[in-house]
RNA sequence: UGAGUAAAACAGACAGUCGCGGGGAAAACAGUUUUUGUUUUCCAUGAGGAAAGUCCGGGCUUCACAGAGCAAGGGUGCCGGUUAACGACCGGUGGAGGCAACUCUAAGGAUAGUGCAACAGAAAAGAACCGCCGGAUGUUUCGCAUUCGGUAAGGAUGAAAAGGCGAGGUAAGAGCUCACCGGCAAUCCGGAGACGGAUUGGCCGUGUAAACCCCACCCGAAGCAACACAAGACUGCACGAUAGCUUGCUCGGCUGUGCGAAUUGUGGCUUGAGGUAAUCAGCAAUGGUUAUCCUAGAUAGAUGGCUGUCGAAUACAGAACCCGGCUUACAGUUUUGCUCAUUCA
RNA sequence: GGAGAAGUACUCAAGUUGGCCGAAGAGGCGCCCCUGCUAAGGGCGUAGGGCGGGUAACCGUCGCGAGGGUUCAAAUCCCUCCUUCUCCG
């Protein structure tokens, strides 16, 4: 396994991180992507991304973390503070479309009621 | 025009907009002797031809200097040159393929020695099983049997059978003799050499060295997760003759009141056998000189998204100390040299 | 990033002085014994992959991760590639 985080104004870093995401949180899995989400006592919201050795070569697990990390860019300021996600890529992310990734990522936010009331 | 062959270049571009890495400048805030940190704004800049595989060769670092000797082990293998070095590259020689341009080639030694060659076959290395021929003996219906010789032309086996093929010759045969071809040796000529050519001689015991080996030349070991400096939880070990380190052994030498060590930070980290242009030397690889340019340096790891235009933008694919090669993957475009075929002049 | 090891039937594997090797052995599968029945245990037997030919017995050919090479002959020797695993802070 391989994990891979992201330069974010707050990124998880550290292995043990990742885990508790996985274990403690919930997951809601996707056609390109799988999502976890644990709420935080924390102001902000943290991110990691995870591209395993199963995706591809360097170059494909490049790609899909640059598509997963501009989509959540996109949606991160609408999110409520205080919680942790990470997005672990699936194999179908391969060549998939920008937008329809980007759909698919709001819909799992939404089921995890990660979006704050407007 | 078509087919082929060799070499080289590119690897989407431009504009707008949002976003990221490190660098520079300015401002504000925190703190303050300098310094440093955070935020904001602006500026220029930011992956490859293979960044890949890690198959070779170096630089660099540590092992005190990277040293001495011996042994073992490993590598390379036609010749000459290039290079920091190489198993790379360039030019040739021999061999193989192609009408040709051109391509491929681990290509030293089998009379230095040892081993192996299953099955089949008489025999797998100094070969008489059958056959052929001659002599003797027996039987004597001119043949057969036994025995002693000669013989590698013929036979079956096998991947391979004792130079090939033809003629002469002979009891039958045989490089026994001769012509041509192959291979070997000597001499002469050409070449820097591999080697090529000519003449003469003699008539020649297979294959395997990517089996051991012989000959010639080369190689100390590990690797940036190396290593250096600063801080150092834990208390684990040693404390004056042992321990540790350098592939093995011998020599030589080093460390020391500290050693080991989770972890953290900084350096190593990009100006280099560098690129570009001109020119000179060389068939070329390459080298010299002059001018000019500075072009990623991250540390969970930066290049992406959207919109528009171009006839179409789509392959393989992402730096992690740095270079020189090799190998492998790869959509498409362009240019140049050469060869063959066809048509026209 | 670097260093190393392995790959053979469905599975685990033996076999590398090159030769009767498509391949020992075990699990497997079938039958029998044991038991009221099953499991376990014991005994006996058996197929071993693809393609082609043949009524069948069987024969030919290709197969030891993949592709080349050396050799008369390669699982074994040499080169290139692929996959899996381990170690180094």
């Amino acid at each position: 396994m391989r994990c891979e985080g992201k330069r974010l104004v707050t990124s998880l870093t550290e292995n043990y991180e990742f885990q508790r995401v996985y274990k403690k949180g919930q997951s809601y899995p996707g056609r390109y992507a799988v999502l976890y989400y644990l709420k935080t006592n924390r102001a902000t919201v943290r991110m990691g991304i995870t591209a395993t050795k199963k995706i591809g070569k360097a170059c494909v697990r490049n790609r899909a973390r640059r598509l997963i990390y501009e989509n959540m860019r996109l949606v991160m300021p609408a999110m409520k503070p205080g919680c942790d996600v990470v997005v672990v890529a699936r194999n179908a992310i391969v060549g998939s479309d920008f937008f329809a990734l980007g759909k698919e990522l709001k819909k799992l936010l939404q089921k995890a009621e990660a979006f704050s009331d407007e």
